[in-house]
DNA sequence: AGCTCCATGTAAGTCGTTACATGATTCA
DNA sequence: TGAATCATGTAACGACTTACATGGAGCT
């Protein structure tokens, strides 16, 4: 259902249309939810038949007759969004696929299990940096969300407000950069078999074959 | 996609009925893959079709008409199951109802916000703990499945495979300690904002109500 | 005239959840 | 005889993915 309320929430900030939406959850929302337009306008629909955003038709642009639609929130989707917000949620079950392989690396060789821990250490690296980038823009305002919503709110809050999203994304740094460490000490722990092992060939051997 | 290898992999020590299986998912790999017996049995019947398992039926007990099923491995499985642990696999796009949620706190009270990081915090100490036990279940080869996978693998390799598993639940313990930091220093900043607050109701103030 | 955004959808299929069901065996 | 455990399913529904589609607007 966490869906729906990254949608009440972006358009908190809004009015916004589909396509805008999409663009928020590419280059920010992203980072936590990962959304597609083909969920996100039916998703929209629905949100309106609840009575949470009301459309807006507006032009597509001076002197044309086509069309598209803004939505904003409605007093029913601000409370639905401070209930979401204040309900304590169930998280959700471990569903872990690279640790899940990670548990049966002896069913190939330690040279497949060093590659594993090196794409593992690569796609944290690159959702680190990508985290650390979004962390800048969010401290200094930069994106048009983070002042859109400064923008509403009074001047006294505005700390507040930046410091719980920094928080998020400080505790995705810290979590991708767990990644990179384990998957390094992956990697030492391989070195070390290989060291003490008297296998010529080690890296090449499978370790249970069956 | 994963399911299924889960199922191999397992499989591999088995023969196994689709209750054994079950039982192995909510006393072993549950740490890291989550799986219901309705997503079992019928997942099972696939792997037949495919020719990754083969069945055999056998009698319930000494002296009853009625039967069981149990599975093994068949050598086209074998291949498929080292196939996945050979593959380097996409990692699933990030989703994080939690992380989500805190990015809006603003919408409810401090209180509220206090209340999110404490239940996040007990969550994954209750996580880690049961990541810790059973590192020790591993590591001692206490659990029939590790009885049975070292009783198939030569001496020689029961050190590597027993130091994969535990690397796993290593990372797993790692993870859960990072989200239990980064709930506590949630807190702090709550506290630290409490404290710099000149409201008098700052815990019960609603920080952004729009 | 063609390319790139803008804007919005549908359809088929997979994966997973919750709930509903049923019957055998074992042990107190 | 009744409860727990063993054993195995189905059905409805929701969330998500990939692929297929379409048309306007703006710029070169």
């Amino acid at each position: 259902m966490s869906l729906r309320h990254a949608l009440l929430a972006l358009i908190e900030s809004g009015p916004f249309t589909g396509y805008d939406l999409m663009q928020k959850f590419e280059h920010t929302i992203e980072y936590v939810w990962r959304a597609s337009h083909s969920q996100i306008y039916p998703e929209l629909r629905k949100l309106e038949e609840a009575g949470l955003i009301s459309p807006e038709v507006l032009q597509r642009s001076e002197n044309s007759r086509s069309t598209k639609v803004a939505y904003h929130l409605t007093d029913a989707g601000r409370a639905e969004l401070t209930r979401w917000v204040e309900e304590i949620g169930t998280q959700p079950p471990v569903r872990e696929p690279q640790y899940l392989k990670a548990l049966y690396l002896e069913f190939s060789t330690p040279q497949n299990a060093k590659a594993q821990f090196e794409a593992h250490r690569v796609h944290f690296q690159q959702l680190r940096d990508g985290y650390r980038a979004h962390l800048q823009d969010v401290e200094n305002a930069r994106t048009e969300l983070m002042r859109r919503r400064l923008a509403r709110s009074p001047q006294s809050e505005h700390e507040a407000i930046k410091s719980f999203k920094a928080h998020v994304y400080h505790g995705l740094i810290a979590r991708s950069e767990a990644e990179i460490e384990w998957a390094e000490e992956g990697i030492k722990m391989l070195d070390a078999m290989a060291a003490s092992s008297s296998d010529p060939d080690y890296w090449n051997t499978v370790i249970h074959p069956g």
